[in-house]
DNA sequence: GCAGAAAAAGAAACTAAGTTACAAATATTT
DNA sequence: AAATATTTGTAACTTAGTTTCTTTTTCTGC
C-alpha cells in the first residue's frame, strides 16, 4: 500500500515547483496531519529526525511564498502555522482561543461573510479573524 | 486653561485604583492621542523623557489588567497596544494593514455583527478582526 | 548515470521583544 | 513626617526568528 501521506507531500512540491527535499517533505507530512496551527518548536519535536531550526523557517517561508501556508496566529511570542489547503482565497476558518486554559480550536465548519466597509479606495484581500472565550473543558 | 490630557489620565489612574506616578501619566498621555496602535519600542519614543522599557512593559501590563489597554495586533514580532476606551466589550474595531506599504489603518466606525457559532460549549468573549489588502495610497 | 549549475541544509553567531530578580526610589496611608 | 506598599531602574536573561557562510543535496543537460 502506497504511503498517502508521503505521496501528497510530494505532489504539493512538485506543483509549487520546490526542490523535493528530506526535510520540506517531513515538515509537510507533519503539517497535513496536524489537528490545529503548530509553532517551528512544535514542528521541530513532530518531526522523524533532529532538523535545524533555520531549515525548518526556511520550509515555512518556502510554502507561505508559494501560498500552502499561512500564519494562523501569534501567541506568548510564538507565529503558529497552517497549511492553506482548507482555506479560501480571502479567509481562513476563525481560531479560537480559551481564556481559561490557553488551548486553541479551530472552528474549520464556520463560514463568516467577508467584511465590507464604507471606507473608499481600500481593497479588503483577507481577512482574519480571532475568537476569545471559554471551552467546553473549562465552562 | 487646564492639562486635559494630563487630568485625563490621572483620572483613568485614580478609576482604576493605580498608582499616580510620572511614567504611567507619561504613558497615558501618548496613548490617549495616539492615532494608532503603539509598540512599546515607538510609546518611549514618543515620552517626554527616557523611560526604561520595563518600566513602560509593566505599565502596559498594568493597563491591560485594569481593561483599559488591548493587545490590538502584532506585527515582525512586536506587540502593538491600544487604549480600549472606544471599544465595546466584546470587540475593537477592525485593523487593517496594506500588504504593500505595510501600513496599518483603524476602521473605528466599522461595527461587526458579533460571530455565532454553532460550537457548543464555546462562550464567545471577544472577537478580532484583521484584514489585509490594498490601501488608497498603493491601489 | 554523471558533471556542473542551482538551490537547500547545517552551524554558529546575531538581533530584538519581552521577562526576571533585586536593590533603590517614590506613592500612599496614618 | 514615619511607616508601609508599590513602582522604578539596572543588569542579566530567555527565546523566536534572522543572517552569513560553508558544505551538501537536488535538479538539469548531456
Amino acid at each position: 500500500m502506497s504511503d498517502t501521506l508521503n505521496d501528497q507531500s510530494l505532489d504539493i512540491l512538485k506543483q509549487a515547483g520546490l526542490y523535493k527535499t528530506q526535510a520540506r517533505v517531513a515538515v509537510l507530512k507533519v503539517l497535513l496531519q496536524a489537528a490545529k496551527p503548530m509553532s517551528q518548536v512544535q514542528i521541530a519535536a513532530a518531526l522523524p529526525e533532529p532538523t535545524d531550526k533555520v531549515t525548518i523557517y526556511r520550509t515555512l517561508t518556502a510554502l507561505m511564498e508559494a501560498d500552502l501556508l499561512h500564519r494562523a496566529y501569534i501567541d506568548e511570542r510564538a507565529t503558529f502555522y497552517e497549511l492553506a489547503h482548507h482555506c479560501s482565497k480571502s479567509q481562513c476558518h476563525p481560531h479560537f482561543t480559551c481564556t481559561a486554559c490557553g488551548t486553541t480550536y479551530c472552528f474549520k465548519d464556520l463560514r463568516l461573510p467577508m467584511v465590507l466597509t464604507g471606507y473608499k479606495g481600500f481593497t479588503i484581500r483577507r481577512q482574519k479573524v480571532r475568537l476569545e472565550g471559554i471551552c467546553p473543558g473549562c465552562g
